[in-house]
DNA sequence: GTGTACCGGTACTCGACCGTATCGGTACAC
DNA sequence: GTGTACCGATACGGTCGAGTACCGGTACAC
């Protein structure tokens, strides 16, 4: 979807002819985007993100305005949604799979949730920004995957858990570390999956254990 | 006014004979959490608590060493569970009843928790203190409920979903904001019960199987 | 009434960071 | 070779907040 006209560096930053290759300012956006993960967005700085990829601080502030818009850029870098491509012929299976790429991909990117869980209510287009990158994507790809299983005759289309799905993924992700102290990986996720997800779907033979 | 009761204050502040009243604490923990919900935990000033109470700096400061002292103090000031005392007999009426007692609770400790969520990240003591102050009173008591279910025999006590359900209900809380863009209410939390947690217990009435 | 110790207020130091300005160097056009 | 425009480095101004120091006022002890 959206996919940019991929030709010359016509990125965000490149509405003048800028001297910085697609690939550096990649470097930038993977530099913030870690930087706010280990220090959180406001602790985040400039100075430090220049230091980081050895660029001056200039030549940031020369291609965004302000740190929230550089950030802002930063996220719309990264829409692609860590689902997609799952298709195991099964609803059970395909869910299973999103919760091991889950787990996978929630040490990383769980943490630029956190770190901007707060920032966020401060700063609207930071929060859509945010959304549009690590949330839609996920949800989209989701809902297809729920939609061959609905096509499929696997569950009923109005089966009430079913809207449930996404925010309950979601939410152990972002619970787990509060409730356990620890960060949700694939196992978990999977056993959550088998646990709780699918027999709220009605996919298990009852409760078999 | 309030000359302190045999006991005296043996709050944290009160190592000291402070002149601070118990009552007079509470207000500035108030306003510290206040201040967190409202504007993150880095942006939370020292001069704006004292501000806000008309107390002064100083007296902040003698009776905390720092700021972070100071939050954690606040936060093991509020070490009681919304989830105490709800007893139905069913162990689904409940459930609903802590869903609706979270949701009511979920504008206002939701924020804290979200305005922490990454400041815990960086500080063990604050995460210490958070997870005692708003977590795992919340979870013991909704085990207690669980137990109860347990002894009634409405539930296994193996029911492999059981172990999932804090971090099922904290989950949710915590995703809706970011996937709906709006914050779990009351009525939200208690259809996701009807929809997702009893049916994944294997306690629904209304759908078989 | 005198001493003590804390309170509130204010002013201060110190450091951090945002965003700007300036400067020499350099890739590229022609 | 000359001009242009961007790069990196550095330095600077301005703001803001943590934590400290100092002050006069006052409640309480004895």
């Amino acid at each position: 979807m959206t996919s940019q006209a991929a030709d010359g560096p016509e990125t965000v930053a490149a509405s003048r002819r800028s001297k910085i290759s697609r690939e550096r300012e990649q470097e930038f956006f993977d530099a913030v985007l870690e930087q706010i993960r280990e220090c959180g967005y406001e602790a985040v700085t400039m100075d430090g993100v220049a230091a980081s990829t050895r660029c001056s601080k200039s030549t940031l502030y020369r291609q965004w305005k302000t740190k929230p818009q550089f950030v802002v850029a930063a996220l719309r870098s990264r829409r692609v949604s860590k689902f997609e491509g799952i298709d195991t012929g099964s609803l059970a299976d395909d869910l299973r799979e999103v919760a091991r790429a889950a787990g996978r991909w929630s040490t990383g990117d769980t943490k630029l949730l956190q770190a901007l869980g707060h920032a966020v209510t401060q700063d609207e287009e930071l929060a859509m920004a945010l959304r549009e990158a690590l949330v839609h994507p996920e949800i989209a790809s989701l809902n297809a995957i729920l939609q061959r299983g609905v096509e499929r005759g696997e569950i009923a289309a109005d089966q009430p858990a079913l809207e449930y799905i996404p925010a309950q993924l979601f939410g152990v992700i972002r619970a787990r570390p509060v409730v356990d102290g620890e960060y949700a990986d694939p196992d978990y996720l999977v056993r959550f999956v088998d646990a709780v997800v699918l027999p709220a779907l009605g996919l298990t033979s009852g409760r078999g254990t």
